[in-house]
DNA sequence: GATCGCGATATCGTCTGCCGATATGGACCT
DNA sequence: AGGTCCATATCGGCAGACGATATCGCGATC
């Protein structure tokens, strides 16, 4: 029931995509990026999320080796960047509809207690 | 994987305490709303979730009787409403960290290929 | 006053994904 | 060769999603 947890949760493929989009990353990395902004994800969600990510064709990893360690590393494809669009598009209604900020009043008023 | 999705889910019980807060709301009424909204949710879903959010003191519940029908009829606690709020906060991040708009730039550079 | 109709709510079985802990792997060092 | 260390992979248990189905309660009909 940790709301604030579970919203974060589905935030997570977004900045996955969003940095995958801008440089090629890796598990570790993005565990340590996202608990820098406050969401922190165990490694037993993180690489299944990436595995899946990577399944459904969002990203491509291909293995580096960095300072004697082998890194898996992912950048967005194609697909990928499409689908962060499309996520971002989804945050961006998100915020219209519940930040105070601009009200759209676009809300129908309840049918009648009718 | 149906990434979207994910992500609309985490902030249906945002959509659910912003309306409890303005007014009271009944399930029937949030899926219908939810739907026009684009958030697709089951009444398995739904009603599950209002009960968790019941439980967990964010909603208030009393049962009116409506057209000859019972509805059990939902508002925010002083604690949803502050849920509410810490919510907000975390879609204003969100939206701030992730859509191109104001850019930060607040990332920190990948440390080094090191 | 018993039965039916209906909107709304509740629950069930199954499945998917989360989580932390633990295991595995590969390159470098000695 | 064996040890070390970072990164990745996996496992068992658990919570929640989902659609379908059941239930509930009031009003109406006869």
């Amino acid at each position: 029931m940790d709301l604030v947890r579970e919203l974060l949760r589905g935030a997570v493929p977004v900045h996955v995509l969003h940095h995958a989009t801008e440089q090629e990353v890796y598990g570790a990395w993005l565990a340590e990026e996202l608990a820098r902004h406050g969401y922190p994800i165990s490694p037993g969600t993180l690489y299944p999320l990436l595995h899946r990510m990577a399944a459904a064709g969002l990203l491509a990893s291909t293995e580096h080796v960095v300072e004697g360690r082998v890194r898996r590393v992912y950048q967005a494809t194609p697909a990928g960047r499409d689908a962060l669009l499309q996520l971002r598009a989804v945050v961006a209604e998100l915020a219209d509809e519940v930040l105070p900020r601009h009200r759209r009043s676009t809300t129908v008023q309840r049918k009648g207690t009718a």
